[in-house]
DNA sequence: GTTTGACTTGGAGCGCACTCCAAGGGCGAA
DNA sequence: TTCGCCCTTGGAGTGCGCTCCAAGTCAAAC
């Protein structure tokens, strides 16, 4: 798959994804004959994964920690485990902020409705 | 109020205090005797809705664009009505994402527990 | 009277996450 | 064979939202 149908796939621009390959994010994409990156299966599996924990809110430096873990082997599955159950603790938290933040606006927005 | 204060009291730096009245987000901070700002009340009133606005991931550009027409006066409130209410949709959009980004997040946790 | 410390201003600097650029390579179509 | 296009790399640039700095002012403490 050439990199401009991975970053349609997995919603980023190509530009980011060479970005999060140099930061060594991704590792070691297939090249075809010229020397183009060709992306399997599983690479835009682990970038889907990715997107997920960017869009939650993970810091770059942290994916590049769990990528390195990964990287690593299956002795580092609990300390992987342990960033994901701590990383989604925070994603509960800023939902629960959100959430309340909404009903401010909502209450914000009534009182437009009621004055107008 | 001393900008320190007021700081604490909004859960912002002075130095993001200073910022924001040098970008009109804040409008004629009182000043006292000696030149120094002085926070009112209904200055950190303004402060914590803003607050909540940036929180919610409104741009720094539209919380100007929102203070503006709040300064333009009473005939601008339905633009601002239309304004809050645009970005009450993304907030609630936003927390449906990360709601479905958790359960994601979940489930790869679920995984990780069943293996070790 | 001098020191301390918080404040003022305009402007420069920073960290993050990209995003763009220049120079060059490879390949299919006309 | 030449054109057009997409790809490669390393490195530079960008936008956002602050954050820090230098130089100066002022008031209270010692």
């Amino acid at each position: 798959m050439t990199i401009q149908e991975a970053a349609r796939r997995c919603g980023l621009s190509a530009d980011t994804l060479r970005y999060y390959e140099r930061i060594g994010l991704i590792h070691a994409v297939g090249r075809n004959g010229s020397g183009h990156r060709d992306y399997a299966e599983h690479d835009l599996e682990w970038l889907d994964f990715l997107t997920k924990l960017r869009s939650t809110g993970m810091s770059i430096a942290d994916m590049c920690r769990y990528a390195e873990l990964r990287r690593a082997g299956a002795h580092t599955a609990g300390e992987r485990r342990l960033m994901l159950e701590r990383h989604r603790e925070k994603v509960a938290a800023r939902i629960a902020e959100l959430t309340q933040d909404l009903s401010a606006l909502d209450y914000k927005i009534k009182a437009y409705r009621e004055t107008t």
